[in-house]
DNA sequence: GTGTTTGTTATCAA
DNA sequence: CTTGATAACAAACA
C-alpha cells in the first residue's frame, strides 16, 4: 500500500536509475492500465530522454522529451515499479538477468520499458488498480492543482494551514486525514500511526481540536512521516522498491496491525474498527 | 460462499 | 458552490 514514504522512496531511486535514459522498448500487457491509447502511448515515449522524476502525494511524474509531456504513474494499492540493471553476460552466452527478470516480473506484470542502457522497468499490478498515463504541461497543472492538498515536511504545511484545514469541518479526522485535497500524501498506515502520536481519536471531530492538539497532530504527521521515509516506507502486504526490497518501516509501527496487542504507551489494548468503511486502528485509553 | 484488504472517484444528498 | 456520506472498483486470501 504505497503512500506518500514508499512512493518517494521509488522516485529517488528511479530518478537515479532513469534521468537521461531513452526509451528503447515499451511491451503493454495489459491494456486497461495504460489510460490513453497504446499508440499515442508508446509513440510519445519511444526515442525520448527523461528528465527530472517528480512526486505530488502518492502520484509519480516523470518528464519526457523536450515537448512538454509528462508520465504519471499511480500505484494505487498493489502496484510496483521495480528496475533491473543491464543484463551481466556470462561466459557460454548465458545472462544473469534472464533469472533475476523472472523474479523482479511475474504474473501480475502489466508494463514493460526498456532503456538505451540496457536497464528495464517492470510495472507490475496485482490488482489492476494502479494507472500509467501521459499528459502535457496543461493537464498536469490542472490535476495538480485540483487534486492536491499540502505536502508533509513542507513549509506550505504549517501549523496555521493545518488549522485552516481542520477549522469548522465536522467530519472525523481519520477522513480528514486521507483526504489528498487537503493533505497530500497520507494514507490508512500513516494516519492511523499519526494519530495514535498525537494521542487524538480517530473519531474526533476535525473542527473541535484545541490549538494544543493542532501542534501535536502537526507534529506528528510530519514525525512519522520523515521516519517512514528514511526507513525507506512500511511493507504490509505487497510493497517492495525499485530493486524489490520490503520497507523497514513496519518494524517502527505502533498500532497499525497490531489489533488486541498491547498498547506500546499504556500497556492497555490496541482496538480495530471501521471508520468511514478503512480498517482503523488506536488506542481507547490513549486517544482522546 | 463470505468477509476483508485500500486509494480514489462517482454519485447523491443536504 | 461546498461539504459529507456511501458505494463501487479490482483480485486474492483466510
Amino acid at each position: 500500500m504505497p503512500e506518500l514514504p514508499e512512493v518517494e522512496t521509488i522516485r529517488r531511486d528511479l530518478a537515479d536509475c532513469l534521468v537521461k535514459q531513452s526509451f528503447t522498448a515499451i511491451e503493454i500487457l495489459t491494456a486497461k492500465t495504460i489510460k490513453n491509447p497504446a499508440a499515442f502511448f508508446k509513440s510519445h515515449l519511444l526515442g525520448q530522454k527523461i528528465g527530472a522524476v517528480s512526486r505530488r502525494g502518492k502520484l509519480l511524474i516523470i518528464s519526457v522529451g523536450n515537448q512538454g509531456g509528462f508520465l504519471l504513474i499511480h500505484l494505487k494499492m498493489t502496484g510496483q515499479l521495480v528496475y533491473q540493471n543491464k543484463k551481466t553476460k556470462l561466459a557460454g552466452g548465458h545472462s544473469l538477468g534472464s533469472e533475476q527478470a523472472t523474479a523482479l516480473s511475474n504474473k501480475h506484470t502489466r508494463v514493460i520499458f526498456r532503456f538505451n542502457n540496457g536497464g528495464v522497468l517492470f510495472f507490475n499490478d496485482l490488482r489492476r488498480f494502479g494507472y500509467l498515463k501521459i499528459v502535457n504541461q496543461a493537464e498536469l497543472d490542472r490535476i495538480l492543482v485540483n487534486n492536491y492538498g499540502p505536502e508533509p515536511l513542507t513549509k506550505e504545511f504549517s501549523v496555521v494551514a493545518l488549522k485552516k484545514i481542520l477549522a469548522k469541518r465536522k467530519t472525523k479526522l481519520k477522513v480528514l486525514l486521507l483526504n489528498q485535497k487537503l493533505i497530500a500524501g497520507l494514507g490508512n498506515i500513516y494516519v492511523d500511526e499519526s494519530l495514535f502520536r498525537a494521542r487524538l481519536h480517530p473519531e474526533r471531530i476535525a473542527g473541535s481540536l484545541k490549538e494544543a492538539e493542532i501542534k501535536k497532530l502537526y507534529l506528528a504527521i510530519n514525525a512519522v512521516i520523515k521516519q517512514a521515509i528514511i526507513s525507506r516506507g512500511t511493507t504490509f502486504n505487497n510493497y517492495v522498491d525499485s530493486r524489490g526490497q520490503k520497507g523497514n518501516f513496519s518494524r517502527q509501527l505502533q498500532v497499525y496491525g497490531r489489533h488486541r496487542e498491547r498498547c506500546l504507551n499504556c500497556g492497555g489494548v490496541i482496538l480495530k474498527k471501521k471508520v468511514a468503511g478503512r480498517g482503523t486502528h488506536y488506542c481507547p485509553n490513549c486517544q482522546k
